[in-house]
RNA sequence: GUGAUUGUAGCUCAGUUGGUUAGAGCGCUGGUUUGUGGAUCCAGAGGUCGCCGGUUCGAGCCCGGUCUUUCACCCCA
């Protein structure tokens, strides 16, 4: 016999887990829906030249790749093998497992201009490999929820990502997080203003560990990276920043006044709270974070990344804007935004934080039980009128006592039981009882229909 | 990819300087109750101590390897 077991970083769900997971994801796709999204979903994998250099070296290196079927080592000669398994990947592997939605979306967006009408609103929820070494709320197969706007500079996009993103903690219950927005041209704008043009990797690397190790440690990080002593001066004004988007706003556009680069990055950000404003958004867990910086192997423009707070846990949501992203399969000048829900994630904070509802919503309503085989069989008749009334019901299978029944009925938490004996059948009735109480009522088949109908 | 860390019953965990037959709580099965679940009480089942190798008269305990878990770095959902 062998023992059974899981590749590293994957998980099977449950019931109780897929109850929780469905929960999340119907308000997710409620609010794409509700903002215009259409649906759309890709192969979980692709050629891997469709997948290799859009994520940079590091995640060419994450990517699961898929051995070639039939004799995969064919085309490989005994002086190849010297070369490494790198030098061989083309002759050993031709496919891979996506690594986001986002790349296959692109290719289906290059594939399809003809029939597509732009803007184009897509969302996507499957789910994507990575060959991480796991961690807690880190996976090595996960889903990722994403909503993209592709043919559209409009920055309306980037706030009704806001929109969406609010709309979605509200319905999970989620209140203390925050909503962090940047632009990349902010990040050029203020390279460019402390002369450390083409550092903004490096820069928000150690700025980012502000929080945990102080300005000190950070710009002695900052100088064991090559940046300028001058450089870590000009950029204390931006260390202690106030609170407050707007009086962040006023700080930035005084700091990358010689910016051209930096000031339109810093505009953009200004017509998102604007037209957020317009449309009459809250934005208390709305913050401006300059420093912000994520994906910089492709964002071009706005820059959001979410977090919740109380829980060690990653972020739970991140997206932006990519110019050109279509660019690399024949599709240039198509401008796209998006953004993306880790449910995994979003699963562990909720769970830490004990927001989840207590719903039984797609379990059987009622359990018909019996004593022997007169019962059965009538309760195989009144099964099939309640079934045929949309009441979701189910007998139990095996003639036993009634202690195992109730005990089933029990522990699945079911709402109600209907007995089936001889009483029962010589009055053509039910003894519904209701578990939760032990209350106990004799009502006849439509009685029984109407009662649990109501109940709904 | 670098450095740590974890693994004993279905679950949560004890297990002394290496020493006879590896324990507890919860859960599970049966009984107490032949038309009534949760509570009480009683009884029972269940373990190749992650796996492979080494040291030793003797290994759950020490050593090496491997898999797994978790954590920091890196990166990210």
């Amino acid at each position: 016999m062998q023992k059974p077991s899981l590749p590293k970083g994957t998980r099977d769900f449950g019931p109780i887990q897929m109850a929780r997971r469905n929960y999340i994801l119907d308000a997710i796709k409620d609010t794409f829906q509700l903002f215009g999204y259409q649906q759309i979903e890709t192969p979980a994998m692709e050629n891997l030249s469709t997948l290799t250099g859009k994520y940079g070296e590091e995640g060419d290196q994450l990517l699961f790749k898929i051995l070639n079927s039939g004799d995969f080592l064919k085309g490989v000669v005994p002086e190849d093998v010297a070369k490494g398994s790198v030098a061989n990947l083309s002759k050993l592997a031709e496919k891979g497992l996506r690594y986001d939605l986002t790349v296959p979306f692109a290719r289906f967006v290059a594939m399809n201009r003809n029939e597509l009408s732009f803007p184009f609103k897509r969302y996507q929820i499957q789910p994507v490999w990575r060959a991480d070494r796991p961690q807690k709320g880190r996976y090595r197969e996960f889903y990722q929820c994403d909503a993209d706007v592709v043919g559209t500079d409009s920055l309306l996009c980037e706030a009704e990502i806001i929109g969406m993103i609010r709309q979605v903690f509200s319905k999970l219950g989620l209140i203390n997080y925050s909503i962090k927005i940047n632009n990349r041209k902010i990040l050029t704008g203020i390279t460019e203003a402390i002369g450390a043009e083409g550092k903004e990797g490096p820069l928000c690397v150690a700025i980012d560990k502000l929080d945990k190790i102080g300005w000190e440690k950070v710009q002695e990080e900052l100088q064991q990276r090559g940046f300028e002593k001058s450089s870590l001066t000009r950029l204390a004004p931006l260390v202690d920043l106030q609170e407050g988007v707007k009086a962040r706003i006023s700080v930035l556009a005084e700091f990358l006044k010689n910016s051209p680069i930096g000031l339109q990055g810093l505009q953009e950000l200004e017509e998102v709270f604007l037209l957020l404003e317009q449309m009459g958004s809250n934005l208390d867990q709305v913050d401006f974070d300059p420093m912000l910086a994520r994906g910089l192997s492709y964002y071009t423009g706005a820059i959001f990344e979410v977090k919740a707070h109380e829980v060690t846990i990653g972020s739970v949501c991140g997206g932006g804007r990519y110019d050109n992203l279509t660019g690399v399969f024949g599709l240039p000048g198509v401008s796209g935004v998006g953004f993306s829900f880790g449910v995994d994630r979003l699963y562990d904070v909720l769970e830490e934080l004990n927001l989840f509802p207590r719903h039984r919503l797609e379990g059987t309503q009622l359990l018909l039980v019996h004593f022997d085989q007169a019962g059965f069989g009538y309760a195989l008749r009144c099964l099939t009128v309640l079934r045929e009334a949309g009441i979701r019901a189910e007998l139990y299978p095996e003639v036993t006592k009634l202690k195992k029944q109730l005990e089933y009925a029990s522990k699945k938490e079911l709402p109600y039981v209907g007995i089936c004996g001889d009483q029962e059948i010589a009055t053509d009735t039910l003894a519904v009882k209701v578990l939760a109480t032990g209350a106990q009522e004799s009502l006849t088949l439509n009685e029984v229909i109407a009662k649990l109908q109501a109940s709904i």
